[in-house]
DNA sequence: TTGCATTTTTCATATTGCGAAATACATTTT
DNA sequence: AAAATGTATTTCGCAATATGAAAAATGCAA
């Protein structure tokens, strides 16, 4: 549903373009890494499938799943439990994965700003970018108390209903958003979620005006979260940093407390990026 | 060395394996699909490379290098800088491989490796980890052998009188090392327990420097125990396997062919859960 | 033992992935 | 400006090889 896949964006590269660029849609990928590809995703998504099960849910021949399986598992991208004939995720795709968070230095820089925001709140501590129209959390620091709110690193979750989504989208430029917004259900996960357009702008109006956003119940009932963006050295806010916890250790009594840390660290981690606030200045709007 | 990639393991699976199954080692894997995930872990392994120079390092055609990256890049395995014109690991690779967490935990994936380890040593085998300044044994295989090292899951130990404890902290950094030394008084177990801070110090760096610990009766007289450490994704030293005995049968003679058996397993299971041991490399301190 | 379900291999065929070379840009050099 | 350079991207024809159907092999249950 959403738009990850920006494959048929024309304006692909910059160099080297020759004439065939206009209509019809051509097939310059490769069909057959493609499908293997799709069973890669397919499996990582619902793992602990069978053969079969891969083959007949991706209508796709076990001759060819299987092959593709055995391909990979020589690499230790998925793995194959002998016990119980079951294919997961491999050790090596989680190597591979985590280096996407090489590319920046954002979450080297967060660390220690999560863990110093951790221990001042007293609760987990997230970073999240945004990605594809959703929120993906990139890390997080733990609080020690038993009952915690837990998004484990790599979790896709939907902006609207998520304290760094909203935190980046109220910062957002009227034109993104309104991309972004468009053609897009807002689902409801609670019944505390803002699902009405309307009732969600005039949230992120609220949100940009205090400078921090909050998750009231409205992904998980029970849990709160506060969030507050980074920006980077344009003054666009690239990710968000969050505390999160159970409703009853963060109600609004705290609020005022835990958000001025929220906001501090990701004034913080603003600074470490080399971002800017122009938000601080200009009031756009 | 170690024999954590049984690919060519013939006794592959349980079910279905017809006859032409002895020598050649057969090609059944997709030929096409391994070499587009050779340049999938290659570009992961060292990001920022432009096309070309993928292309002549993994001495393959550009045009295909092209194929590859434009049909991962479609999925969201890979992205690309149009300024740079450059490549680097997208983050659907982060998302799919974040799910290799979902599925065990450090002592599933550590049974069968304690389990070998144990046959190959004949002596108990334990998995390790750092809980609040102490060691905190998970699990163990025990040796058939009467006379057995015993310490039941859920022991915590000291550090400074442990293998895994002192494996560990051989790997860990100065900070946390200074932390963990501040004020705290190096309990003695028997003669041989290192309590002076600078005798311990030494030890560590002897530890670090071949790659394992040895704990010679420090704890119990008449144990003895090699450990060797396990490393998370970051490179730090998260959790210890160990192999514990009588001393009259772990004497030095047999230290050196003991230790290599630790090693390799610690090293398994690093790769099993996905860590990387950032020591291989650089040589710290 | 006999089925049954599933994995794994074989095999013939057409699909399609492949590399060389050509082409198209952008950037730098002359 | 024009040429040279370095890179990305496409075309094209052919051979490599991926593919699916079906057969074979296996484990499990009755």
């Amino acid at each position: 549903m959403s738009d990850a896949q920006n494959t048929q964006e024309n304006p692909r590269r910059a160099r080297g373009r020759p004439r065939g660029w206009d209509d019809k849609t051509e097939q310059k990928t490769i069909k057959s890494l493609d499908r293997a590809m799709e069973i890669f995703e397919y499996l990582s998504a619902d793992q602990g499938k069978t053969l079969s099960q891969l083959a007949s849910e991706l209508s796709q021949s076990p001759a060819t799943v299987y092959r593709v399986l055995i391909t990979l598992e020589a690499r230790g991208l998925v793995e194959f439990d002998p016990e119980e004939q079951r294919w997961y995720v491999g050790a090596r795709a989680f190597v591979i994965g985590a280096r996407f968070l090489r590319r920046t230095s954002l979450v080297d820089r967060a660390r220690p700003i999560l863990r110093a925001l951790m221990e001042r709140t007293g609760e987990t501590a997230n970073l999240g970018i945004e990605k594809g129209g959703m929120v993906l959390f990139l890390n997080q620091v733990e609080t020690h108390e038993s009952i915690r709110a837990f998004f484990p690193p790599g979790t896709l979750s939907d902006m609207h209903a998520s304290g760094i989504g909203k935190a980046l989208l109220a910062f957002m430029d009227k034109d993104r958003f309104g991309r972004w917004l468009k053609g897009r259900s807002l689902e409801t996960f609670t019944a505390h979620t803002l699902v009405a357009p309307d009732a969600l702008v005039q949230e992120l109006r609220r949100t940009r005006a205090r400078g921090y956003a909050i998750d009231a119940e409205e992904k998980n009932l029970g849990m709160r979260c506060i969030a507050a963006p980074v920006f980077d050295m344009y003054g666009e806010a690239v990710a968000g940093i969050s505390v999160s916890g159970p409703a009853t250790r963060m109600g609004r009594d705290v609020t005022e407390r835990i958000s001025r840390s929220v906001v501090d660290a990701a004034r913080d981690l603003t600074r470490a990026v080399g971002g800017s606030n122009r938000h601080d200045v200009d009031g756009q709007e």
